[in-house]
Order: C-alpha cells, then structure tokens, then sequence
DNA sequence: TGCTAAATGTTACAATTGTAATATATGCTA
DNA sequence: TAGCATATATTACAATTGTAACATTTAGCA
C-alpha cells in the first residue's frame, strides 16, 4: 500500500482488533468490542466495511461468512498517523507532547531505553552535516 | 480554557499564524497564508470564524476591524494533540512515531537532549513504583 | 425442499470539515 | 452626507464521520 488512506477515529478502534488478531468475521469484531464501546451491531459493520472500501481491511469469502483482514500492518498505521501529527504541528516544539506521553503513562522502562537509542542515533546523524 | 476542543487540520493552519504573533486581522491572516495555501479570503474568514465559535480565538473590536487573538496557547493545542494521538494508538508501540519523528528532521540537537532529559525523568518517576 | 435465522447489502441522517459565494452593514472619502 | 470600498454575517453544498435502521440473500435445519 503506497499511501495510507485516512482512518478516522473509530474506524481505528476497529482496525486495533484486527491488530490483535486476523483475520477475523465481523460477528468476532461485534464480540470483542461490545463493552469495550457502545457501538451497535451494525454501526461496527459500516465500519468494517468503510474500512474495506478504503482498502485497509481484506477479505476472503468462506461459505456465507467473509473473514476480514488487516492490509497495512499496526506500525504502518501509527506511522502515518505520526506524520500527519507532525505536520500538524509544524515547526512547534514536541516537547508538550512528550510530557504529553509520559504523563499518559505509555512508556515501559524498556520502552523509554529504546526511545532513547532511536534518538542517540538520531543524534548520531545530525553531528556530520 | 478546561477542554480543548477539535480543532481541525485546516483550522490549526490558521492557529499557527496567530500564535506566531497576535492579535491580528483577518486581513493579515489572509494575506500570511496566501501562498502557503490555496484559500481564498472567504475560506479563511470561515475558518477563523468556527474557530471563535470554538472559543479557542478571541477577538476585540476596534473600530470597523476585529482583532483575533489565540485562547489557548500553542503548547496547549500540541498538547491536545498528542494526548488524542496517544489515546488513538492505545497499547501501539510509540517507536514508528518516533523513527517518524527523526526522519521528518524536527529533532536538533538541543531538541534531542531535551527529550532525553524528559525520558530520564520518567524512568527515574517510574522506578519507585 | 421450504422456512427461518443469521449474514451481508443498501439506505439514512445529522454533525463536522473543506471550500466558498452572496448579502449586508458601516466607516471614510469626496 | 451619500456612496463606495471593505469588513463582517449569512448561507451553501459536497465529502467524511458517527451512528444506525431497514432490506435482502442464503445456508442449514425441520
């Protein structure tokens, strides 16, 4: 997939099952999301097929039943979600955001190590320009 | 301001030039976003108009003119930003957003020893836990 | 093999967003 | 002070998104 198309907010709530685990039909989705939303039945199904049009989700037909599948992987999807929160905020700084991260608790002790080693390289890079 | 609300993608354009200075016209705005963007006058005089609807632009008037300014600073907004990001990606791995990060070139060297110095202290708060 | 339940397909409708056009009000100039 | 230039206000309209309801098809059971 050369671009990764707009998945919006719910949209990506879906997409984060089939992350879990693929492929999947769209009564497991219904399962495993109800309680997690509110979402009725069908509005999951919209979603699920919103999803296909954009190319996002596959499927393969097995009896009456389809079997849905991811078509960009989970770090593809956050990837271009990163770019696109990037050029939001322009040349603003990233710190808020970080603080942003740290507060929301999202980062693991191994988690901070490899952040750190990704911006050392990046560090790295920068010195012989 | 308690709850940033949405603020969309082309109305963060617009937010950009007012927190670069402030307070200013409409006419100014236009005429700053004239070649960075395609808008036409009445374009941008909608979008600063939801954004006042939004509450996160003021204005004064002086004479026949409204002077706009920003209700929520530029750290606030990243900051909304990052923490509806966060939330999007759930338990997704932040490193593709960071390797993003890196490879759009936002990170100088003092940026890269800020963030570092962010990261350490998350690690130093997590470890008594 | 006809019926029914369950799966898929079609249609809906309001809110937000992108992108303006048109209408109205008003301060300044002649 | 009348008219115009220019600012502001109102209205528009299609695409996307959130949130579903209703219609149709079909596989499997009775």
């Amino acid at each position: 997939m050369a671009k990764t198309p707009r998945i919006s907010e719910a949209e990506w709530e879906v997409m984060k099952v089939f992350w879990k685990t693929s492929p999947r039909t769209a009564n497991e989705i219904v399962e495993e999301l109800k309680g997690r939303t509110h979402w009725k039945r069908e509005t999951i199904r919209t979603l699920i097929n919103r999803l296909v049009q954009k190319k996002v989700l596959g499927f393969e037909k097995k009896g009456r039943r389809y079997h849905y599948f991811p078509r960009i992987t989970e770090a593809e999807g956050i990837r271009a979600e990163a770019e696109s929160f990037v050029k939001r905020i322009g040349g603003g700084s990233i710190e808020p955001m970080m603080a942003a991260f740290v507060e929301e608790k999202q980062l693991s002790a191994e988690k901070i190590a490899r952040l750190k080693s990704i911006l050392s390289q990046a560090e790295a890079a920068g010195e012989d320009e």
